[in-house]
DNA sequence: AAGACGGGGCT
DNA sequence: AGCCCAGTCTT
């Protein structure tokens, strides 16, 4: 039995049930994909079936509000998924009257659909031949054929894709692409994978070496950059009601298009009683009165290139402050909800 | 070619 | 603490 054929009968064998599997619908597909991406399946899961619940076709999600579409995606990360998702959308709708086009070229030009995704959904919604490459078949891949060079230089990546179209079947496409990428995840996993009762381990170069755990091998990655972050939970009381004031973070940055509270950005943790003498803190109260409730503990947030330490100030005030950014914004406190925000913001908001 | 971009689970 | 996950975009 050739590659293809026996990673296929492992499938048909072993498959997980996933809810975007067995559909032909593009739309869906394309939205796994985005969803999945750099995503572990237990934890795209639910936004997945939120994301078709809330908008069943493109169109749906076309005509969408950015700040509903992020508060859907809210605390999946790699925001720039969603800005992408959405945008995408909307071209779909415009160049191509909502219908999903299913040439790969057209497929692989539109934005936040990279090689492997096109690839993904050509063979998965159209059956067409293009080979898949994404972490799972990288493995598979270095492991079988004994790539020991760093998976993340272009020299290995050359031949990897290489080998992984020489696999592609000509029959079925699609069927064999989900079963190399469910070989990798749950058979030839990261971690102890399953070797002593794997199909493959009579021809594989990792395993007949005792190479498994060091491939596929990568080049080390950067110390992550430490950020200190003072953030202002302003409340301005009137009456009864409760405003906040929020921040839309826009610029090329973490977060981008979320929102979190105004902030005074040090190089380091400053101590409360340093920090309300700043400069950048006295120029947004302006000599107007407000009063401390409560200083927190530092908050340690770690992402993969910036580990953020984060002091939380809730400040009340009867009178609103005279703020000139337009992305600093006044909101009804019960409505904050309604905006994405940062996982760092929201822990925070939860032990309150 | 190298960095940036999140969050969570596993080792 | 480090690595990895249904990668892509920017510099």
């Amino acid at each position: 039995m050739n590659f293809a054929s026996e990673i296929t009968v492992w499938y048909r064998r072993n498959q997980r049930k996933l809810p975007w599997r067995n559909t032909q619908d593009p739309y869906r597909i394309w939205l796994s994909e985005i969803i999945m991406q750099q995503t572990r399946v237990e934890q795209g899961l639910n936004y997945y079936n939120k994301f078709v619940e809330t908008f069943p076709t493109v169109a749906d999600l076309a005509n969408a509000h950015d700040d509903v579409v992020m508060k859907l995606w809210q605390g999946l990360g790699y925001y720039s998924r969603a800005r992408n998702l959405h945008y995408t959308a909307k071209q779909i709708v415009k160049n191509y009257g909502g219908i999903f086009p299913n040439e790969f070229k057209e497929i692989r030009a539109l934005k936040g659909i990279g090689d492997y995704t096109a690839s993904a959904i050509a063979s998965f919604a159209f059956n067409k031949p293009y080979a898949v490459v994404d972490g799972n078949v990288m493995r598979v891949i270095t492991r079988i054929f004994g790539i020991t060079e760093p998976i993340d230089k272009s020299n290995a990546r050359k031949k990897i894709n290489k080998i992984a179209e020489e696999l592609l079947p000509h029959e079925n496409p699609g069927l064999y692409n989900q079963a190399i990428m469910e070989f990798g995840a749950i058979q030839c996993k990261p971690a102890n994978p399953l070797c002593e009762e794997c199909c493959m381990n009579k021809i594989c170069f990792a395993f007949e070496n005792k190479m498994v755990s060091g491939i596929p091998f990568k080049t080390k990655k950067n110390a992550a950059k430490k950020r200190h972050l003072n953030y202002l939970i302003i409340s301005l009381h009137k009456g009864k009601a409760i405003y906040l004031y929020i921040n839309k973070r826009t610029g090329n940055d973490i977060w981008k298009n979320l929102y979190d509270f105004p902030s005074i950005e040090t190089n380091e943790m400053q101590e409360p009683a340093v920090l309300i003498q700043s400069r950048q803190w006295k120029s947004i109260f302006n000599n107007k009165k407000y009063v401390i409730t409560k200083v927190s503990d530092i908050f340690k947030h770690q992402l993969t290139h910036q580990t953020i330490y984060a002091r939380f100030y809730e400040i009340s005030i009867k009178s609103p402050l005279t703020i000139h950014d337009p992305k600093i914004i006044l909101v009804d406190e019960n409505d904050l909800k309604e905006y994405a925000i940062p996982r760092l913001i929201d822990k925070y908001l939860q032990l309150r």
